[in-house]
RNA sequence: GGGGCUGUAGUCUAGCCUGGACUAGGAUGCCAGGCUUGGGCCCUGGUGAUCGAGGGUUCAAAUCCCUCCAGCCCCA
């Protein structure tokens, strides 16, 4: 029968992402005349609803209120705190006419949001008793990249920017926050299958205004890392910079503490790539626009045929009273070959096949997209029978996928070894002695990146690879995008 | 930041080096019809391109030159 390649995925990875998003009508890159945008096609709107839907039930459960802040910042605010503009400055989109007027102030097309965040929470919030407070809205925030863009991965503008904002009392309640948004970003790219690795990013890479920052990083499937979401502590920066205090338990007046935490499209760029294979895209079953797609087989006369169609709407009908989301591709001018391929790049999580041979015998085949084998069930369980399938491919691919990973994290005593194994495609562990100059250096020596060191401290006895003295923790290194 | 490649119907592409017979060829898609339909079947007819944009060279530009726009690749 078939069988399931992984050799365009993996070796012209940037190919088959085109092909897929294009393909399997999710994402139109390329063809709007301006850089680094793309348009959300009905089929990949539906798959990104589904992820937003996903994300605002977790932050909602937990206590994050939705609001909406406006797109444009005004300069003044945007430079408050220094760091901040530092760090964006040179990819901060400017608005400074109004027709043909000079605006008096520029402004600022939203680069992220916490220099608009922080100034009105200064206006609202002005008491300990009013914390912790949790913000987010899911807006476009606008970067003017000047490296290659590429769909859904590195955009200029990034229209599904789910970011959560906090305030705290003291440092160490932000910190809390802090845990508590890796643990609803681990819980929610669980849900998606999508295996990370956990890092706090060093110094030198740290988000601009930031005291700490974490990420999440997972590896697509050419081998380069992609950064998919990321928690702040802000500390004071921002609350400092805009002079903004609150009264604390005892009477006493503080900046308060902040968080800030954010994840993008890119989280469905790696949701296609990272489960599919030669044949495109494999959706996870929760999240996919449509869980089951019934392809009638015609029959060799109308009169038989029309019983199939009829006998694939009772399917339909059955799987849609059970939840699920199901479709039935009756095109009479496709032959069924030609629908498999179709819904084979859309990622569609099973298919039914339904004929005569289906009808006289009250069956229905399925076929699942992850591993393309099929059986046949009566149509009697058949609900039940999606369902159990829906659970093992879903276990199927989060099972592969962390597999995958971490088959390809590993640990390297030297340099020259790091190299080897980054050449291979794989995240690379080193001794590290915890200088940034040491660190610095290896981002040199092995071109490239540091993604810092990982969420849960690891003690090595081998000697940092850089200065030889002992290392005191592990860096990790790998390509990136 | 540095270097390279590419842009021709919705999509993929021939033609470009060596300018002229290009009225820009093919495949696929799309539309109409027929035949098929358990893995992209076949046949007939039709539709679809200011050759990415602007400028220049020339008697003549898809083809040569410049600028811009967009996409891809490689290196730091």
């Amino acid at each position: 029968m078939v069988e399931i390649k992984r050799e365009k995925w993996s070796k012209n990875f940037s190919e088959w992402l085109d092909w897929v998003l294009f393909g399997g009508e999710f994402y139109d890159y390329g063809r709007y005349p301006l850089k680094g945008v793309g348009i959300w096609l009905p089929y990949g709107f539906k798959l990104r609803k589904a992820v937003v839907d996903l994300i605002r039930k977790l932050l909602d459960e937990t206590g994050h209120e939705e609001v909406l802040f406006p797109m444009l910042i005004p300069d003044s605010l945007l430079k408050k705190e220094s760091e901040h503009i530092k760090g964006f400055e040179e990819e901060v989109y400017w608005i400074t006419k109004g027709g043909s007027e000079e605006l008096d102030v520029k402004l600022a097309l939203r680069p992220t949001s916490e220099t608009a965040i922080t100034y009105m929470e200064s206006l609202w919030i002005k008491s300990y008793k009013q914390l912790p407070k949790k913000y987010y809205q899911i807006v476009s925030v606008f970067r003017y990249e000047t490296k290659a863009t590429r769909p859904l991965i590195r955009l200029r503008e990034v229209t599904t920017f789910k970011e959560a904002h906090t305030l705290h009392v003291d440092f160490d309640d932000a910190m809390r926050q802090v845990k508590e948004a890796i643990e609803i970003y681990k819980k929610f790219f669980d849900e998606l299958g999508i295996p990370y690795v956990i890092s706090q990013r060093p110094e030198w890479d740290k988000f601009p205004g930031a005291v700490v920052t974490y990420a999440f990083d997972t590896l697509m499937p050419d081998g380069r890392t992609l950064q998919i979401g990321t928690a702040h502590h802000l500390g004071q920066h921002f609350t400092k910079a805009f002079d903004y205090k609150i009264q604390k338990e005892d009477g006493t007046l503080d900046y308060p503490h902040q968080t800030s935490y954010g994840i993008s499209e890119r989280v469905i760029a790696s949701l296609i790539s990272i489960h599919g294979d030669d044949r495109g895209a494999v959706l996870v079953p929760s999240v996919a626009p449509i869980q089951v797609v019934v392809i009638p087989i015609p029959a060799k006369n109308q009169e038989d045929t029309n019983k199939v169609i009829d006998y694939a709407e009772k399917l339909r009908k059955k799987l849609e009273e059970g939840g699920v989301r199901v479709t039935v591709d009756k095109d009479m001018d496709k032959t069924p070959g030609e629908k498999f391929y179709i819904w084979e790049i859309k990622g569609v999580p099973i298919r039914a096949e339904v004929g005569l041979r289906e009808l006289q015998n009250s069956s229905v085949t399925l076929k699942r997209r992850d591993t393309l084998e099929g059986k046949v069930v009566k149509l009697e369980n058949v609900l039940e029978e999606v369902k159990k399938l829906m659970d093992e491919i879903t276990q199927n691919l989060k099972k592969r996928a962390w597999e995958n990973l971490n088959s390809r994290i590993r640990y390297a005593k030297s340099v020259e070894e790091a190299n080897s194994l980054l050449e291979e495609g794989v995240i690379v562990e080193v001794p590290w002695c915890g200088e940034e100059s040491c660190g610095l250096k290896i981002e040199e020596m092995t071109n490239a990146k540091v993604k810092g060191i990982p969420l849960d401290d690891r003690k090595v006895s081998d000697p940092c690879v850089v200065c030889k003295k002992p290392a005191k923790t592990v860096l990790r290194i790998a390509k990136t995008y």
